[in-house]
DNA sequence: TCTGGGGTCCTAGGACCC
DNA sequence: TCTGGGGTCCTAGGACCC
């Protein structure tokens, strides 16, 4: 059996843990540059606020609703999601962290010893009492039934107390009939175009739909669904393994004309994404640097375009990338144009201590110890203190985030204090 | 005025080889 | 009129997830 644990309106949940006064109260988090909405409480639910709402456009509703508005607290939410995780993986040898706020943990032969509607009431009971977070489990013999059965155990939350285990025939074929065909884990806007098409409005009706028909529309991946929906284990834990690909991308508070003004910022997302390299012990062979104008404004001229570029070596160097980012800009950059978002990705990993020379242009090995010591001092001093010249000295980070929580769990100046 | 960010996997088709 | 057959590798783009 495989178990899926999922925090519940997880940010918003975060915001909720050190300010207990908003408990029954509405609660959004909005994205970078407090954009848009990112979660919600179920009371900001139950009044229309939908998900992916622009901020501007629902400031009234904010208002009318008493809604509490937060801007997106990262180091909050990341450290919340290691303490959840830490616990659940006390719960089973095989687990796999499937996104910040969801889990599975496989739970082979449990059943054997354990009920294990008492076994997940108890996870639950432990990660709330902990953390402060509520969780939702579900249950299942394949990962995309125990998705379905967590969609049951939360939309069911007050009868079922947030457990909720298929574990008989009955069962599935009860829990695919309640559910939306594009409800399904897996199936998104498009699959559920030509699904509708082929009059499938329930997962059950997928799975009854051949597997010729499946493979030629939705190839390989559907067919496994399929199967997996059918109570075949199709899909096993994946491996927690090195990531492919490292993105530091970011939407523009105002909009940028000059070159010199996108320069800076794509030196910026480089040294980024040059951080985060390091930090999982990979050098890339190959970067993208685009730029966007703002695509919601149809009365601009709009420019989109990227470009890949091929390194001549591998490298993880902050000096390197950025140099290589900043040269592949210029060689897209054309005037005349507002832009709005930028990024910079890398792509193509090596492993740091493996290195494939090249005859003509190797890397600069005095930057390996280079990059060490900047690293450590701004580990030590606090980040950005040490950075590339071509960014800019004077601006820390312009975003916009005015409704910040403080970082309560990872700032020691930003501790709660409790008054008696 | 204002509309997020960061990932994964799969496939078709082009370019190339003999 | 008719123009082989069998491969590999790479990449862009589509579809999906949270």
């Amino acid at each position: 059996m495989f178990a899926l644990i999922d925090c519940n309106n997880f940010y918003a949940s975060c915001e909720r843990v050190f300010r207990p006064d908003l408990n029954g109260q509405p609660i959004v988090v909005l994205s970078n540059n407090d954009g848009c909405v990112i979660a919600r409480s179920n009371e900001a639910k139950a009044v229309g606020i939908p998900m992916g709402a622009p901020a501007f456009e629902y400031e009234e509703q904010f208002k009318q609703h008493h809604v509490h508005v937060f801007s997106a607290n990262f180091a909050l939410y990341g450290d919340m999601s290691n303490r959840v995780m830490t616990i659940l993986a006390d719960y089973s040898p095989e687990i796999e962290i499937y996104s910040i706020d969801e889990c599975f943990l496989k739970l082979q032969g449990f059943n054997h010893y354990f009920s294990l509607q008492q076994y997940a009431e108890q996870i639950r009971h432990k990660v709330i009492k902990w953390t402060g977070i509520p969780i939702s489990i579900g249950i299942a013999p394949t990962k995309a039934l125990s998705k379905l059965a967590n969609k049951i155990a939360k939309k069911f939350s007050d009868k079922l107390k947030g457990v909720y285990i298929i574990d008989t025939e009955e069962k599935r074929i009860k829990a695919l009939k309640w559910l939306k065909v594009e409800d399904v884990w897996g199936i998104g806007k498009q699959h559920t175009k030509r699904l509708h098409a082929q009059h499938v409005f329930t997962a059950y009706d997928f799975t009854q739909l051949s597997d010729e028909w499946i493979k030629k529309n939705m190839a390989i991946v559907g067919l496994r669904l399929k199967y997996d929906l059918q109570g075949k284990p199709t899909l096993d834990l994946e491996e927690t393994q090195a990531k492919k690909s490292i993105a530091t991308t970011r939407s523009f508070e105002t909009n940028y004309t000059e070159l010199k003004q996108l320069n800076e910022r794509i030196a910026t997302f480089a040294n980024s994404c040059a951080e985060k390299l390091r930090k999982q012990k990979s050098c890339c062979n190959s970067l993208m640097v685009f730029i966007h104008t703002n695509g919601h404004r149809k009365d601009l001229p709009q420019y989109n375009r990227n470009i890949v570029v091929q390194l001549p070596f591998a490298t993880n160097s902050s000096i390197e990338i950025v140099q290589f980012a900043t040269r592949a800009l210029k060689q897209i950059f054309k005037h005349g144009y507002a832009y709005k978002k930028a990024g910079v990705i890398v792509q193509d990993f090596t492993p740091e201590e493996i290195e494939q020379t090249t005859l003509f242009e190797t890397r600069d090995k005095r930057h390996i110890s280079l990059m060490k010591a900047v690293d450590n001092i701004n580990v030590q001093f606090g980040q950005q203190k040490i950075r590339i010249a071509s960014q800019d000295l004077s601006r820390i980070w312009k975003m916009r985030q005015e409704k910040l929580s403080p970082r309560y769990t990872t700032a020691l100046s930003d501790i709660i204090t409790i008054n008696v």
